[in-house]
DNA sequence: CACGTTTTCGTGACTTAGTCACAGACGCCT
DNA sequence: AGGCGTCTGTGACTAAGTCACGAAAACGTG
């Protein structure tokens, strides 16, 4: 790991959409693109912030949300290994500002690779541009995803497929309920309610800070109903 | 005009965005894109289906929505004249399916850019890039627009800006109840009693089919509170 | 440990939005 | 005119969001 931050270049060969690069190609990336790090709740990017490279996350994942001035928030996507912002790179090139701010849940080690670099690669490789918009229709279908559900699933269900989400293996996730309104764009004292008619059923447990789902089948069902 | 569809080339002309292209390059979309006719009432696109052609849009409107199970539906955003579909041109390299669907809202004259001619136009010309990216820089600020207004805006502040937006010169609109629902994603009986109220205040006048903005101020009002 | 502070969570009362099941009203067509 | 399909109105109910609290849990500091 340590060889391959040195050499500046190798970072490259851990995304493997970008390995059916040509050499050249890997090699310009290598060479002008600069590796970052990032602490966990840095704010990356926010409304009115000019973009000024492409980002492609190498290591943790940056959360991308809006709020609103009441203070509701809501969570859009998340940027995780391997994946770009889509964001950055449309304003890269057609100089809008952002409407969404991007937040990093974890440290994070991304690569920034500049206007010209960026653009240099658009124009000759065809693979490349098969990359970026592959990473544009992941996001679009990701907010696609999210204006569904918003508008037309019930926060219950909603709720449910977060807790299965994020839980962890052990069956346990470290949120708080206003965390868990924020993912879905609602107020806390609805989840609160919600959470305790799940542990009322013997679903969840629950503790300041901390759930533990414990019946994942339970959940899954309303998850998948309609 | 007529010289205009004959001569296949100069539609180009239409769109200031495009006039900064080589003569080149304006030649090759001339060439190789056709100019296609829709009636109104038109299925663009919808889920499932492959996205074959880069789509630039002349004359008419498309309506991108999407559809819950339920029978509600919501508009995401409008593509009219001089702007491409977002999603058609995502799919387009990226070989996902969509999530909405498209349908024309008046006859629709739009020029469909096959596949290898807008790869080329990528390669070789910047401004193309720059012209694709603020495309898709608008959508997707259109769609982060929608997220906002369903996740936290109340339902008559945006009708008000419904009903101001789709009004003509004189104020009135042809839209059903069940039209506006269809717009802002929620339910027709929600509509009918917003306006009802609307109409107790003497905002506006109603009547099958048809809705009369009687006080702008006042709905501009509301749709500008927060 | 005792104390105050901050954060998180619980709850009742109320408003707004969405659902369901109708009934009535308006155009249009023959 | 009569019939029919679409559009609108309404009551009763459920779900979601808001507001105003207060209680409980963690946290830090002397």
């Amino acid at each position: 790991m340590q060889e391959a931050a040195a050499s500046g270049a190798s970072w490259v060969s851990r995304f493997p959409e970008l390995m059916v690069l040509s050499q050249d190609d890997r090699d310009l990336l290598g060479e002008r693109a600069a590796v970052i790090s990032l602490p966990a709740g840095q704010t990356v990017f926010a409304p009115g912030h000019p973009a000024e490279q492409f980002l492609l996350v190498l290591d943790g994942t940056v959360r991308v949300q809006q709020s609103a001035a009441s203070g509701r928030e809501i969570v859009l996507y998340r940027v995780s290994s391997g994946e770009s912002c889509i964001l950055t790179t449309a304003c890269l090139l057609s100089e809008d500002s952002y409407y969404a701010e991007g937040l990093t849940e974890t440290p994070v080690t991304a690569v920034a690779v500049p206007r010209e670099a960026f653009d240099a690669l658009m124009a000759r490789s065809s693979r490349f541009r098969q990359f970026v918009f592959s990473n544009y229709a992941q996001r679009i279908a990701a907010l696609l995803h999210v204006v569904e559900e918003v508008a037309f699933e019930r926060i219950d269900k909603r709720l449910a497929q977060r807790l299965l989400e994020r839980a962890g293996e052990d069956g346990e996730l470290n949120a708080t309920h206003q965390d868990l309104a924020s993912e879905l764009g609602s107020a806390r004292e609805v989840v609160s309610r919600h959470l305790k008619e799940f542990q009322r059923r013997g679903w969840v447990d629950l503790s300041r800070g901390r759930i533990a789902v414990v019946k994942r089948d339970a959940l899954a069902g309303l998850a998948a109903s309609d």
